[in-house]
DNA sequence: AAGAATGTTATGTA
DNA sequence: CTACATAACATTCT
């Protein structure tokens, strides 16, 4: 174990605030799950998500943060862990199971104080309950920059990323270069309802599938990147069958198709 | 085996 | 203070 990177024992089911991130099974098992769980011998309360920030209540009043950033992933153990880990960042222990955090870009213990800090420069989460989207819309509204840009900033709104941006403006026919104050209140309405129920199917399905379902048959068996989208990573649009073009937005490749999303 | 990738923020410039 | 671009960081897979 390098220094400076401790292990934490902990568990958890982490299932409901991966978005999209999927956790990978080292064994048959499909998922693990603890209702109680010890951080050191404290207890942990419970476990929040705001965007893609994870934090860990725990009893002696401290609060850890993940964040998985490209490359953060948990793998589960069934069973006793690995012996040599020496990537790993957080280890989440039960008797029976044990799920090693590799790769984030945050992981750290702080106060309740720091996850204030980080929750106040986060626009409206739309997978939360309290998500007010009104104030995505103001923060849209009155910007020039293009909506596909805006979508991934987190103080507009937080936790879409970049498969939701694409499938979210394709559903609801809109470029992903229409500037923001271009985006009546209808229509972020729609992109709002859309990203909403989107991210909700993830949770449910534990991957990102945005496809309609009435629509379209689930891919069966193994799902290759391209395949659970309507233009994502695609060469040609699922609807229409036009190729695909990309934007770059953020620093990073939109997928829309031109004619569904014209102008 | 270089390069891409389901992310975000800090920092510099205008 | 806002807006935008670029660099930086994490790791695995093809």
């Amino acid at each position: 174990m390098p220094e400076g990177h401790t292990v934490h024992r902990i568990a958890l089911d982490h299932s409901k605030v991966l978005r999209g991130k999927r956790i990978a099974v080292s064994s048959p098992q499909r998922r693990f799950a603890a209702d109680a769980a010890l951080v050191d011998g404290v207890r942990l309360l419970g476990i929040e998500a705001y965007g893609k920030h994870l934090f860990y209540s725990w009893a002696n009043g401290l609060v850890g943060h993940v964040h998985l950033g490209l490359f953060g992933k948990f793998r589960v153990h069934r069973g006793t862990a690995p012996i040599d880990a020496p990537t790993v960042r957080m280890r989440l222990a039960v008797p029976k199971a044990t799920i090693d955090l590799t790769g984030p870009t945050d992981c750290a213990i702080g106060t309740a104080e720091d996850r204030d800090r980080i929750v106040q420069r986060l626009g409206p989460d739309p997978l939360r309950e309290d998500a007010d989207p009104q104030r995505a819309f103001e923060s849209i509204a009155r910007r020039v920059a293009p909506i596909g840009q805006l979508l991934l900033e987190q103080k507009v709104m937080s936790g879409v990323g970049n498969v939701y941006r694409a499938e979210a403006l394709f559903a609801n026919g809109m470029h992903p270069n229409r500037p923001g104050r271009a985006i009546t209140p209808e229509a972020f309405a729609g992109l709002w309802t859309t990203v909403v129920t989107m991210l909700r199917q993830g949770v449910v399905d534990d991957r990102i599938i945005t496809l309609d379902r009435d629509e379209y048959e689930l891919p069966s068996g193994r799902t290759r990147r391209g395949e659970t989208t309507y233009v994502y990573h695609r060469d040609l649009c699922l609807r229409c069958g036009t190729p695909i073009l990309t934007v770059d937005l953020g620093g990073r490749p939109c997928y829309y198709c031109p004619v569904c999303q014209p102008d």
